[in-house]
DNA sequence: GATAACCGTGCACAATGGGTGCATGATCGA
DNA sequence: TCGATCATGCACCCATTGTGCACGGTTATC
């Protein structure tokens, strides 16, 4: 959250911008109305002496330094994070509000442990959590509206390995089951291989999501190439297609099954063991806090707690 | 001069005030009144919820975590000098506001021209100079109301050769001429040794002072003590002091003889060449701005047009 | 080629933040 | 003990800054 920033946040909405490109969407993330923002973005030209901006079509874009500005200010806003880490540590103080964001299994699976358990800890501290898909939370970063994202690793385009902005720490694979009509000759089973179910008709997500991707890798892996029957953005839609009977899917551990009566789950075996990679992404500089600490590794004992919950399947 | 500067103001007000102790000070060398500087770092410390300050006496005192945090935004503030150099230089733009500050001596000689030069080739440009001893000097670069400064290098107690908060560079060394009642029977002559004054009546600054350092080097440099008859402050009250008979003295070049009609100039030649090394600085990361680099030249030249005016001496 | 949707910006107005000046309390030196 | 010095709290006030609405310009759609 805004919180104690020492970066003027005029810089922090120009940088927002520089994610964004539009005048509206930065207004939308910050919390701004559009006004503000362009008088925000006006004032910070003023006051720098820099053209920042040019007038592009029916929006505005940065200028070549604008865009110099954005980059160097990367390793600014790294150094104050880490700046205020350390005298945080070395104070033995912790900030008073708290902004958590992740999409919506992570936020219920994690996030909300997270937050109460740092609600009972800290009674003080102000925690917000915010569910937002990847990409929105390292918009959410940047915008300083949240301190720490737990997203899927790769899912977002913008997300990279070394970005200078972010800094990532892996929480668990969570690794793909089997969700099968509860009918289907399989159905008892307790594990099943990718490969008896090459034949089976498939739901998915649309081509292009980060979940098509690991379908088509832990296929490719085992040599088969699956038929994709039917296309579902919601897991409760996908549970609710097989449930219908209409094929079978691919449903995350950490995905509840809830009341599907006739969906079952089965743990995958053999080489195809597809898994989706949860992370936990903060700004840079900012993983030395003591509150990102004691998070991460209450994240982190949630996230073996529920790993060890199922040991059977490791095997 | 505190101009478009994207470091939190109340953190600039606290590393002020950890240059010079009390909130009083702090408020004289920013600007703000005494109770807008207890109120800033006050917020500073809600906002940040750290404690950075203890009553100390009748006063304040940095915390531990305070000094950490002081001692640490001297990379965050030169991290932003650094990118607003190179933003201007990419964009090839200057700011708006420009600040000089010096001792008198330079304020007459270099920074005056400088400003002059300045408001001709940029007329846009706001140029400010505050005349200030150099120990001032930093503390109004540091608190953002100057952006260069001309002193005698070594002259203040706080300046160190690798501080993390300034760059310096030379400008030129300054040779100290000595200067005798016209009546004396060196007055003739066109140079002397110390050697040669050895047994005068010497006029200097108080023990502990910059120029009180030089004499003293000087002299043993060549091997002899003087003797010290009278002390003076400011170069007129010295130059008066020689004009009457007291006693000779050390004049910088640079220092105006002018209409002190019963007191000449001499160089000194020999081993002892006693000369004050005066150098511009600035805040660490600032030395790649364009106007900076401007003034800095603008500066060279006139040093040197200073040294070139005087060939002779160097022989 | 007209119309609608979208995006950014300017303007009037309001509210919050932040600064000043003065008074007060506390501490140290004479 | 008295005065000086320092920081701070308080009342007031001003300036900055954000909001809401309207407008102009540009692109897409039919």
């Amino acid at each position: 959250m805004h919180n104690g920033c020492m970066i003027d946040p005029r810089l922090i909405t120009l940088r927002v911008f520089a994610r964004c490109g539009t005048v509206g969407a930065t207004a939308e993330l910050t919390g701004y109305s559009p006004s503000a923002v362009s008088a925000q973005l006006r004032e910070l030209q003023r006051v720098l002496g820099m053209q920042l901006l040019t007038k592009d079509g029916r929006g505005v874009r940065l200028t070549a330094t604008g865009r110099y500005l954005v980059a160097g200010s990367d390793t600014l806003v790294a150094e104050w994070e880490r700046l205020r880490a350390a005298a945080m540590a070395a104070g033995d103080q912790v900030q008073s509000r708290f902004g958590l964001g992740g999409f919506s299994t992570a936020a219920a699976q994690l996030l909300a442990p997270l937050a109460a358990t740092l609600r009972s800890t800290r009674p003080q501290l102000e925690v917000q959590v915010l569910e937002a898909d990847p990409d929105r939370c390292f918009d959410l970063l940047v915008a300083e509206r949240i301190d720490l994202a737990v997203i899927v690793a790769m899912q977002s385009d913008t997300y990279l390995e070394d970005d200078p902005r972010f800094e990532q720490t892996v929480l668990l694979d969570d690794p793909l089951d089997v969700i099968i009509p509860s009918d289907h000759p399989l159905a008892s089973r307790e594990t099943v291989t990718l490969e008896e179910l090459a034949s089976e008709p498939w739901i998915t997500e649309a081509a292009g999501s980060t979940y098509h991707s690991l379908f088509t890798a832990a296929f490719t892996a085992v040599g088969v190439t699956p038929r994709i029957a039917h296309e579902a953005v919601e897991w409760e839609t996908q549970i609710a297609f097989v449930g219908a009977g209409l094929g079978v899917g691919l449903l995350p551990r950490l995905a509840p099954l809830r009341s599907a009566e006739n969906v079952v789950r089965l743990r995958i075996t053999g080489k195809g063991k597809p898994a989706r990679r949860i992370v936990a992404a903060v700004r840079k500089g900012s993983l030395a806090s003591p509150l990102i600490q004691e998070s991460l590794g209450i994240l982190q004992v949630r996230a073996n707690r529920i790993l060890a919950a199922r040991p059977e399947d490791d095997l």
